[in-house]
DNA sequence: CAGCTATTCGTTTTT
DNA sequence: CGAATAGCTG
C-alpha cells in the first residue's frame, strides 16, 4: 500500500514500543481504556506490512467472539484485505476446535465428533449421579470444569480430591469423560484441554502447529487458565514470539478457572520478557477515573499502575438510592430518556450494566413502558434456545450417530410415538451390547424386546436419519478450499474464486446442503410443531430463530462450498457464535458486567450496587466449612474488579444506583448499599445524589410517561 | 404416549 | 413472583 510511512502513527510512546518490540516475548500491562486493542491491531498491521509476515502465520487469540469480531474489523481498516488474508483472529475455543477437528485421530476422536453444550453435559452428569438435586449437579459440573481447566485428568483429580464431595465429583469425572468418549463427543472445556494435551504430548502435532504460528498475540491474558497458558507456550515454543496483553485489575473469570497468576508467571517463565505498561486512559473523564482508581486501590496489585487521563474533570458521578427494583428501573429508564434529550445523544450512547442476568427483567419492563428501544447482550444465548438445540440435534446425529443425547432429543422432538418406555428399553439393550442408541435400533428388532408399535416409529426415525446421512455423504463437493496453510480463515471468507469454479453442477437430485436442510425441516414438520406447542407470537419468534439458523448454515455452506457433512463438522456451536450479530440498531444496551468488558459507552448506568448483589454473596458464605481461609476475601476482590470494570466502561457520565428493598423469593429484603459506593468516594465531593429521582409517585410517573410519548410521537 | 395441572423451589458471571 | 418439574389423566 503505502510503504515507508506505515510505521504506526497515533500511538503514545508506550504503545509504540509495544507495537514495535519484536526481539522476544512481550507483556503489555494495559489499564482500562488504555488502547490495548489498538496496540494489538496496530501490531498485526505492523507485522503484515513492515515485517512481511504472511497473514496465515499470524494468530491473535481473544476470549469472546465479540472481541474477535471487533479486532478483525479494526484490522480491516488498517490494512489491505489481501494482505491480511488468512490471518487468524479467533477465540481460544474456536482455535481449539479447529485443531481438534484436524487432529481428531490423535485425540482418539472421529472427525465428526459432537460438541456438548452445558445442558448436554449437565444431563449426562445427572444420569451418572443418581441425584436429582440440581444444586449438587451444578456443583459437580463446576468442579469437573475447574479440573479440566487446570489440565487435570480423572487420575489427577482423584488424587487432588480432599473433601467427600470432591471425591464423589472425581468419580463422576472419570465416567463422565469415558461416556463422552463413547459418544464421540467433547464438552466446551475439552475444546481447550484436549488441544493443550495434544500439543504437549504429541511432538508431531506440536511441531506442525508451531510451524504455522510465526507470531502470536493474546488478548485479555489475565483471563487465561492453565490450559490456555500451555497452549500459548506450545504454539510459540522456544522462539517465544508473542505478545500478551492483559490487566490484572480486570480479572473477572477466576470462577471458571482463570488464574491471574499467569500474568506474573510469564515474567518467571520468560525472564527476558519485555514488560510495557500502558497507563494513559483515553476513554474516561477524570471524575470516573478517580472513582475507579479509588475502588481498585483497595485490592492488592500484581503490577501497580496509575491511570491518568487528559480528558478533563467531567461531571460528577451520581449515586441514587431507590425504593425497590421496579422504581430503580423506572428511574433509570426515565433518566436515560431525559438525558438523551438534554444531551442530544442517541439511544446507543447509553448502557445499563448489572451483575446478574435477571436484573434485566425489570429494566426491560421499564424501557418498554417508555417505548425506549434496547438490546440485551449476554443473556440467554442463541444456541441455548430449545428450538436451536432441537434442529442442531438432527444435524449432530447425521454427522455422528454415536451421539446418544442428540439421538434422544431428535427422536422425541417433535413427538412421533417414541416415548419414555421405548427409550428406556432401547437404552438398556444398547448398554448391554455396547451399542449406540442409533445402532441399537437396527439390532433390537430381532430380539422381540419391543412391541411392534414401539419398534416401528424407531425404525422409521432411524431410516430417516440414514437417508439424510446418505444424501449428506454423497454430496462430496470438490474443492475443500486449499488447506495448505491451515490456520487460515476464521473471518476471511474462503470463498473467492475457487469455490465457484470448482463446484460441480448439481445433478437432478439436489443433495446440496441447503436443499437437504430444507427437506429436513419439511420432513419433521418443525414449524407446525412450534405452532402446536406455543402461542402464535412466541411460536413465530422461535420459527424465525430457526430460519435464522438455517439461513446462516446455508450461507456458510454456499460461501465455503461445504457439503452438509463438512458443514456440521466445521460449523458447530462454537463457530455459530461467530455469526455476525445483527446490525447495531440505535438502542440502549443492557448487559451484564461480565459481558461488558472491553466495551465502552458515553453514559453508563450501573444498577443494583448493593451488598449481596454487587459484591455478590452466596447464602451462607461463612458457613461453608470447606472454604479455605481467604476464599471470601478473594471473592470480594473479584467482585471489586467487576465493579472496576463497570465503572471504567463509562466515558462521560456514570450513574450508580441501588435498592433499599428487593423482593427475593416471597419476601422483601432490606438491602444495604454496596461497600463499593463508599470506596468510590461517596459521599465525598465530586459525587452527588441523583437529583429529582427518588420517590416518584405513580401519578407523576404516568404524567412523565405521557409527556415522553408525545415527544416520541 | 403426550399433554395438562399441581407443586415446589429458589446464586451469579460465559466459552 | 416465576419457572421448572413431578405427577396425573385422556
Amino acid at each position: 500500500m503505502h510503504p515507508g510511512h506505515t510505521v504506526p502513527v497515533d500511538l503514545n510512546p508506550a504503545q509504540r514500543e509495544a507495537v514495535l518490540y519484536l526481539n522476544g516475548p512481550c507483556l503489555v500491562l494495559a489499564g482500562a481504556g488504555s488502547g490495548k486493542t489498538r496496540v494489538i491491531t496496530q501490531k498485526m498491521a505492523y507485522l503484515l506490512r513492515e515485517c512481511g509476515y504472511p497473514g496465515n502465520r499470524i494468530v491473535a487469540l481473544t476470549f469472546t467472539n465479540k472481541a474477535a469480531r471487533e479486532m478483525s474489523e479494526r484490522l480491516r481498516r488498517l490494512v489491505d484485505a489481501r494482505m491480511a488474508r488468512g490471518i487468524t483472529i479467533s477465540t481460544f475455543h474456536s482455535l481449539g476446535l479447529r485443531l481438534l477437528r484436524e487432529e481428531a485421530g490423535h485425540a482418539g476422536l472421529k472427525k465428526s465428533f459432537s460438541i456438548f453444550d452445558a445442558n448436554d453435559a449437565l444431563a449426562l452428569i445427572q444420569e451418572l449421579l443418581v441425584t436429582t438435586d440440581k444444586a449438587r449437579l451444578k456443583a459437580v459440573q463446576q468442579t469437573i470444569s475447574l479440573w479440566k481447566n487446570a489440565l487435570m485428568g480423572p487420575d489427577a483429580a482423584e488424587q487432588a480430591a480432599a473433601s467427600p464431595s470432591d471425591i464423589e465429583a472425581a468419580k463422576v469425572y472419570r465416567s463422565y469423560d469415558a461416556t463422552l468418549r463413547a459418544y464421540q463427543a467433547v464438552d466446551f472445556d475439552d475444546l481447550i484441554r484436549l488441544p493443550a494435551m495434544l500439543l504437549e504430548g504429541n511432538t508431531e502435532v506440536r511441531q506442525r502447529w508451531q510451524g504455522r504460528v510465526l507470531y502470536l498475540l493474546v488478548d485479555e491474558y489475565q483471563d487465561t487458565n492453565v490450559c490456555q497458558y500451555r497452549i500459548v507456550q506450545a504454539l510459540t515454543g522456544s522462539r517465544a514470539m508473542f505478545t500478551a496483553v492483559g490487566d490484572d485489575d480486570q480479572a473477572i473469570y477466576a470462577w471458571r478457572g482463570a488464574t491471574v497468576e499467569n500474568l506474573a508467571k510469564l515474567t518467571v517463565d520468560y525472564p527476558a520478557i519485555q514488560v510495557i505498561k500502558l497507563e494513559q486512559n483515553y476513554r474516561s473523564v477524570q471524575s470516573i477515573l478517580t472513582a475507579a482508581n479509588r475502588v481498585i486501590g483497595k485490592n492488592p496489585n500484581l503490577f501497580p499502575k496509575t491511570l491518568w487521563s487528559d480528558l478533563g474533570q467531567g461531571e460528577a458521578i451520581q449515586v441514587a438510592a431507590l425504593d425497590n427494583e421496579q422504581v430503580e428501573a423506572e428511574s433509570v429508564a426515565f433518566r436515560i430518556s431525559a438525558a438523551r434529550f438534554e444531551r442530544k445523544a442517541q439511544w446507543r450512547d447509553f448502557a445499563v450494566l448489572y451483575r446478574s442476568n435477571q436484573q434485566a427483567r425489570s429494566m426491560e419492563q421499564a424501557l418498554r413502558d417508555l417505548r425506549i428501544p434496547y438490546t440485551i447482550a449476554g443473556g440467554q444465548s442463541f444456541f441455548d434456545k430449545p428450538e436451536i438445540r432441537d434442529v442442531l440435534s438432527y444435524l449432530r446425529l447425521v454427522a455422528n450417530d454415536d451421539d446418544d443425547p442428540a439421538f434422544i432429543r431428535a427422536a422425541t422432538t417433535p413427538r412421533r410415538g417414541i416415548g419414555q418406555s421405548t427409550l428406556q428399553a432401547l437404552g438398556e439393550f444398547a448398554a448391554g451390547h455396547h451399542l449406540s442408541l442409533f445402532a441399537a435400533v437396527f439390532e433390537i428388532g430381532a430380539t422381540g424386546r419391543l412391541a411392534q408399535r414401539q419398534l416401528e416409529p424407531l425404525l422409521a426415525f432411524a431410516r430417516f436419519i440414514q437417508r439424510l446421512q446418505q444424501r449428506a455423504g454423497r454430496d462430496v463437493t470438490v474443492s475443500q478450499p486449499v488447506q495448505g496453510s491451515l490456520l487460515s480463515v476464521d473471518h476471511e471468507t474462503q470463498s473467492g474464486q475457487a469455490v465457484f469454479t470448482d463446484r460441480p453442477v448439481p445433478d437432478q437430485v439436489d443433495d446440496s446442503a441447503p436443499r437437504i436442510l430444507d427437506d429436513l425441516l419439511n420432513a419433521i414438520q418443525y414449524e407446525r410443531h412450534l405452532y402446536d406447542l406455543y402461542d402464535e407470537k412466541p411460536a413465530e419468534v422461535r420459527w424465525q430463530n430457526v430460519l435464522e439458523l438455517i439461513s446462516w448454515l446455508k450461507r456458510k455452506a454456499t460461501e465455503d462450498g461445504l457439503s452438509l457433512l463438512d458443514l456440521v463438522q466445521h460449523v458447530s456451536l462454537v463457530t455459530m457464535l461467530e455469526r455476525n450479530e445483527d446490525d447495531d440498531p440505535d438502542a440502549v444496551r443492557l448487559s451484564t458486567l461480565h459481558a461488558s468488558k472491553g466495551l465502552e459507552y458515553p453514559h453508563v448506568y450501573l444498577i443494583g450496587v448493593e451488598e449481596g448483589l454487587l459484591p455478590h454473596m452466596g447464602r451462607d458464605e461463612d458457613l461453608d466449612p470447606e472454604a479455605p481461609d481467604g476464599a471470601l476475601i478473594q471473592r470480594i476482590q473479584e467482585e471489586r474488579r467487576l465493579m472496576y470494570v463497570g465503572i471504567t466502561r463509562a466515558r462521560y457520565s456514570l450513574h450508580v444506583s441501588w435498592c433499599k428493598r428487593r423482593r427475593k423469593a416471597r419476601e422483601d429484603q432490606i438491602r444495604e448499599r454496596s461497600r463499593f459506593i463508599e470506596e468510590m468516594g461517596f459521599p465525598a465531593e465530586g459525587i452527588s445524589d441523583a437529583p429529582g429521582t427518588p420517590g416518584i409517585t405513580p401519578s407523576e410517573r404516568l404524567g412523565m410517561l405521557k409527556t415522553l410519548l408525545k415527544k416520541g410521537a
